[in-house]
DNA sequence: AATGAATGAGCCTTCATTCAT
DNA sequence: TATGAATGAAGGCTCATTCAT
């Protein structure tokens, strides 16, 4: 069992590359502040992501941000700032467009499809699924992570979620009213996969969507829509 | 964000009382080679779990196993070793009785019922599940791990699941036969409560008990015998 | 062991106050560049004495001084060269009014019990002292500070205490005329008052003025005047 | 004003050189733990003493003391806590003998004598000189510090200096009995010697031998004995 | 002249691993 | 086999100094 260090991909952040040629004053005053600021969270999240909070060399993610070790300290206080920094950037967003009010018009079938499908798009497999499966292991050790990750993400989330499925219930659409009270249900596929293909993708890769049709089947009456 | 370092619990493994006396030779050739070694992983299942991989010092494991530094390396080549091992020992007996034949008797949903319960019973909630949780996490980034991991305890219990899904099939209790090819469906939830209750216990507890109850109405036909 | 940090204190130097105000741009034109150089001068000597050589950052330093870190670069080649010119500031003026001709009348007594006192108002216990003492321990890695030190401090102070003592031992006043190749006898008790002082003034204060007394009264034939 | 960093000297331990051979395992347990301790502690003496604390490097000491850099984490909890060692080291054993009671017989001028011939020898133009000037210096800001030196070795050694001046009152050898109110007046020529030699030995040497002989001169009724 | 963001060398401390005993 | 002292590489963080603006 050797570790694994990096890892090529890296959908979310600007590139980056390029940066370390050999004249000492590549840019500099090119970019500015935020810039430079988004550089060291893209590396940061690069190389967190690939190497775990502890593993992860800061030295690496000033190579790697195209900047010298001592600047990442002007924007950050420590590491795990920067960290934290990190999920907020990658994760933020996405939960907002995942907690989304239901559309009001349209089956709660369809805008829970619609919304799973931008995860499976947005997360599964990517650097974002990555950081999702370091917050569910090094969360219990940084309890303020917890806290932050249970309040931005986990509790909007859910929330969003059960708006939906009372409104699946209004209309009709839900098997077992039961599921409201439960929203952890509808979206433990998701988590399921998340990780899966995190660890299995090389072993037994998922058909990530062909489950969350059956998924949806157990849950609403009529899937004719999907 | 400060990292939280320890923690009371420990269900699993052996005792290794006793270990941490005065005096400095407790024991020594009173126990063999094997509980000496099972020592080690007692104690490093505890360590491992309360602090993480990177975190955790073989200092730490060597005490409270009551042994000196050296001696892990003479049962193991270094701290993947032990921790490849400890993954084995603390979850592999385990998967074997979740991995169960159907007992031929009585209904698939009475069958999924108990495993699920001594899922929730032995997992969900100590030191089984923070080990779960890291195996998530370190995963991706110990191949080896990761495929001992789905050799030994996913697809094992995965074909057990497909079983116990058949067999409830051919008994009609499956309100919809294609969750057959996704056994997945079925853990799930499992997953996702030893996730929550590791994070997310003391913002927002989970009834776990409740959510399965719904889960398992969801996949088959009739509750009554729950 | 924990180091003490910062110290209310300041007598010396002009009072740079009104800096660190919360308009970002105070004054910057309305001073010239010597006040500007006064400035840090002064604000050096307020963190050099408070938290010795090593321990001193020049970005406190340029905050108290109220101007960029840069510009201290624009008066000081580096950090020794602002030590050395603080030193020069806060002792040379001193200096020189300690070595000051005898005034031809009055006693010699009297002389040297002025310019005592002098010594303990202006130095005992104040910054001065402080930075008497960092001389002390940093000088001997200084060469060119103890240089400096030795032209423009001691040997102008001793040549005018011989000085003093010349003139008691003329008017008869000096019991032991050998003195006058050792006038470090004369100054040893005001050294040993700075250092007490600095160190033990919680543990143990020194009655400087009574213990200057009876060293006058050893010297002295006749104190009577005193 | 460059800063000096080395000094030949190195009066107090064992020499220690010749570690570093190009053999990776020299001695190793050739010497004992204690011995060991001491190379660090001497090795301490020489770095701290010619660099002051803050620019005295860890690595240095380890490679004058002939040991791996984590090896002085076994013997000493810190930076802090080798110098608090080492000051006790080098200078207790010093303050026992010099604060040792009056001999009972012979003048109390005598034992003055021997007392300040001891410092002389031992302490003045030493690494005990260099090491006291240090106390000086940092005392001020490391309380703790200041206040095992007080204890250890100010209050002891004034202590055994008023009573050797109440012992030279009684037979009547003290010209100003007063000064037994300020034992630091005995002690001064000393730390004047001591800082004088360590910071201006170049400049002017001082003849503390004969500044000695004039300073018990002023305080002893009769010299006949020195 | 003045700024302050950026740099990067440097240092204390930790800890997995080794090995003489 | 067991020990634990010793090792030394590694990494987070600081801060004197530089330089584009």
């Amino acid at each position: 069992m050797k570790a694994r260090t990096s890892k090529p991909g890296g959908e979310v952040g600007p590139p980056v590359a390029g940066q370390r040629s050999v004249a000492r004053r590549p840019s500099k005053r090119l970019i500015g502040a935020s810039e430079r600021r988004a550089a060291i969270v893209a590396a940061g999240l690069d190389e967190f992501t690939a190497k775990g909070f502890a593993a992860t060399r800061l030295d690496d993610v000033a190579r790697r941000a195209g900047v010298a070790k001592g600047t990442i300290y002007l924007y950050f206080k420590d590491k795990e700032a920067l960290f934290e920094e990190l999920v907020r950037t990658a994760l933020g967003p996405l939960v907002a467009r995942l907690a989304n009010p239901p559309t009001g018009e349209g089956s709660a079938r369809d805008a829970v499809r619609t919304r799973a499908e931008l995860f499976v798009r947005e997360v599964i497999g990517t650097q974002r699924g990555d950081l999702l499966r370091m917050v569910i292991a090094e969360g219990g050790r940084f309890p303020a992570l917890a806290d932050f990750y249970y309040r931005e993400v986990v509790s909007r989330g859910l929330a969003g979620m059960r708006k939906l499925i009372e409104y699946g219930i209004a209309r009709g659409e839900i098997r077992n009213p039961e599921i409201a009270a439960h929203p952890q249900l509808m979206a433990a596929p998701l988590v399921m996969a998340v990780i899966w293909q995190g660890l299995f993708r090389t072993q037994a890769p998922l058909d990530t969507a062909a489950m969350l049709r059956v998924h949806l089947d157990l849950i609403f009456t009529d899937g004719r829509t999907a």
